[in-house]
RNA sequence: GUAGUCGUAGCUCAGUUGGUUAGAGCAUCAGAUUGUGAUUCUGAGGGUCGAGGGUUCGAGCCCCUUCGAUUACCCCA
């Protein structure tokens, strides 16, 4: 019975001092968020599992978080669980096992949300979500099981000054966290879809987007390899290594792309939302990369990848793009959207690795009340409830422990203030504030107590 | 899914080729100190050495299995 107690694997506890933290990226997020007009959503952390599945890949698919059904030994069901089983051993899903999964991103849920109530939302609809969603991937650094996005999409507009729009988010909220020199890269699927066409056939395009994604990690002549062993012929992967040396500022960049793609009609288009987005954002953060291409399939135009500052090793702390049709997976055609996501998780590891955050954030119990007896402790208690009412946050020693141990518990708590009323103080109507950080110690009457430690 | 590294006190870790009763620092608790502590002094408690099996006269150490943590690959935030 005295097993020790564990959590799952790649899940958290989070103590007061990391939840604090985390409350304040979130609110950070959330306040630029609520500053660009978007509405809260909140949708249910588990989905049924035909909503999900075949949305992220074949590789997604696997991460999903499969929930067993309930009652699957009842002796009506017990043949239909044998059947189920066996397709679940031949790799299949099966609705006899399972028809229900957490939730693997916030994107998915949202088009179905907005699926379902396409007749009663005002387009163009901008939601933001922040909530935990699960993947059963395995966890390394800067990797959970369970973790939390946080998403800002606007659907029904065709705009490209919502990408500009959601670029400026990233910046405005990186700023107020400090992470400036985090990077911002921007493509255009549509240019990647330019290239395909240019080497033999939009067919090839999964295999060349997944190897020229990864020129930054494995260097461009693994790349070519990877190219060339995915079917490529040597013409092809001149012109993909044309591709990927373009080099140089943003400006510079454009020029070039549009001397090797700017002849294709999708091409064009993709430079040029790329160009707009990077002019008219302010965002001087932002990379034009090329090579950005993002492993999930349904974005069609701008793509967004945020990088964390080199030296943390981090990779993507945010992502995000365009896609046209993503309601269409759910019967409702026509309904374009676009929309950037935050990881929470890894912009924690970031921060506290670059030690980012503010020291005010662990705002904890103002003052504690020692506990100098049986009559002294009820009266302060009195007392106590009144600095609550006004707002402050107090608490009154348990018993009437000696008073070493009541200033170390104050201390380990982090409490500023310590309040003494002893017996000569309920006489004279005052009671001895102590300031644990200075040391100093002044006797404040009762009445002038809240304003005291109100400052 | 594949692979590497690591599991010793509440925490951070020592622990010799395999050799008596497994150690230190910090933390906890108690004591010169029931109205002024976080710096000192004294003492105490605390362990199935992750778990299970094996080799050996003898295992924290070697071997196998298993669980957990962690890192990398794949993929991703």
């Amino acid at each position: 019975m005295s097993t020790k107690p564990s959590i799952p694997q790649g899940t958290r506890d989070f103590s007061a001092e990391v939840v604090r933290k985390r409350n304040y990226i979130f609110s950070t997020i959330r306040n630029v968020f609520e500053l660009y007009s978007f509405q809260p959503l909140e949708t249910p952390a588990m989905e049924n599992l035909e909503t999900l599945m075949g949305k992220y890949g074949e590789e997604g698919d696997k991460l999903i978080f499969k929930i067993l059904n309930n009652g699957l030994d009842h002796e009506n069901k017990i043949e239909k669980a044998r059947a189920g089983f066996e397709k679940v051993l031949e790799g299949k899903s099966s609705s006899d096992i399972t028809e229900r999964a957490l939730k693997y991103d916030l994107t998915i849920p949202f088009a179905r949300y907005v699926a379902m109530n396409h007749g009663k939302l005002t387009f163009p609809f901008r939601r933001y979500q922040i909530q935990p969603v699960w993947r059963a991937d395995r966890p390394q650094k800067g990797r959970y099981r369970e973790f939390t996005q946080c998403d800002a999409d606007v659907v029904g507009s065709l705009s490209l000054l919502n990408e500009v729009e959601l670029a400026n988010i990233y910046h405005e909220v990186f700023v107020q966290l400090g992470i400036k020199n985090y990077e911002l890269k921007i493509n255009s699927r549509k240019i990647l879809v330019a290239l395909a066409e240019l080497c033999g056939g939009t067919d090839k395009m999964t295999d060349i987007t997944v190897a020229i994604d990864k020129l930054d990690k494995i260097g461009l002549e693994k790349v070519k390899e990877e190219l060339q062993q995915r079917g490529l012929s040597n013409e092809q992967i001149i012109i993909i290594e044309n591709y990927l040396n373009i080099t140089g500022s943003n400006e510079e960049k454009l020029i070039q792309i549009k001397s090797l793609i700017g002849s294709s009609e999708i091409g064009k288009k993709g430079i040029e939302e790329v160009e707009f987005v990077f002019q008219q954002s302010k965002n001087t953060n932002i990379d034009i990369d090329f090579t950005l291409a993002r492993g999930l399939n349904y974005y069609t135009g701008i793509i967004f990848e945020v990088k964390a500052p080199a030296e943390v090793k981090m990779g993507s702390i945010g992502g995000g793009g365009r896609y046209d049709d993503l309601t269409g997976l759910f019967g409702v055609p026509d309904i374009p959207g676009v929309g950037i996501s935050f990881g929470v998780d890894r912009i924690y590891d970031v921060m506290e690795e670059l030690n980012l955050f503010p020291s005010g954030v662990q705002v904890s119990t103002k003052a504690l009340f020692f506990n100098m007896g049986e009559a002294e402790s009820r009266f302060a208690f009195g007392i106590m409830q009144q600095l609550r009412s006004n707002g402050i946050s107090c608490e009154l020693y348990h018993e009437a422990s000696k008073i070493n141990k009541q200033f170390t518990y104050a201390e380990k708590k982090n409490i500023p203030f310590v309040i003494i009323i002893g017996s000569k103080e309920m006489e004279e109507k005052n009671c001895a504030v102590k300031n644990l950080a200075t040391g100093q110690q002044e006797i404040v009457s009762l009445e002038k107590l809240v304003d005291y430690l109100k400052n």
